[in-house]
DNA sequence: TCAATACCTCAAGAGTTATTGAAATATGAA
DNA sequence: TTCATATTTCAATAACTCTTGAGGTATTGA
């Protein structure tokens, strides 16, 4: 990941609604979720969920597939990846400070 | 790190004056360096920087302490941290395929 | 073909962000 | 006090973001 692609990706994620759907999208796992199911689960109407689903997905966080009448919507989790790494390595050179939040918690060993 | 503290902290980073920020500021440290010399290494002149600044302090991403007649600021490491600590547990729930991002670079481990 | 469903696009308006250049504040030294 | 240095603040402006509501497109089934 570079800047270029880092700097719409902080963007997209720098937004209420937008956060609750990646949250969601990465919990719905590899089937993804349909537009419509997305727009019930954060409450938003269908042109501002659509404008939303679109900055994330010109960010490339999450991917879109049209099947049928429905659009399936999955988060991209090798982008997010790349966007964790970009922050570590690019952003704070890797320093081992930042780099503590990335061990495994405690209680999940 | 909570969302309301992680909004402002990407869209601080969701710009590219302020990325070579703190870029620098993680180089230059914990003695962190002057405003001025911020200034100097991207290129950006002082309202424009002092703007800049001041959102990344807001964010709680830099510090700032006066001495003397300079102002130095500093990344702050563990807010960082604590980023890169809610992109993965609370928008990617600790997902695996997230995580790896976070593993040593091989030439590095 | 017509109607229904699922979703997107468009235009308008309010609010926010970034840049510029001028002016203000704080500190230290002559 | 006067001057220089280091930095911030302010006002104007251009560009961008988000929301709303109306309308458009794609697909399916009767």
């Amino acid at each position: 990941m570079n800047e270029s692609q880092a700097i719409p990706a902080f963007s997209a994620l720098a937004q209420e609604t937008r956060l609750q759907i990646i949250r969601f999208l990465v919990r719905s796992g590899p089937n993804g979720s349909p537009a419509g199911k997305v727009g019930e689960e954060v409450g938003a109407s269908s042109s501002r969920l659509s404008f939303h689903l679109n900055v994330l997905e010109q960010a490339g966080l999450v991917t879109a597939t049209r099947v049928s009448r429905t659009i399936i919507y999955r988060a991209d989790l090798q982008r997010l990846g790349a966007l964790v790494g970009f922050l570590l390595e690019d952003c704070c050179s890797g320093h081992p400070t930042v780099r503590k939040c990335c061990e495994m918690p405690p209680s999940k060993g």
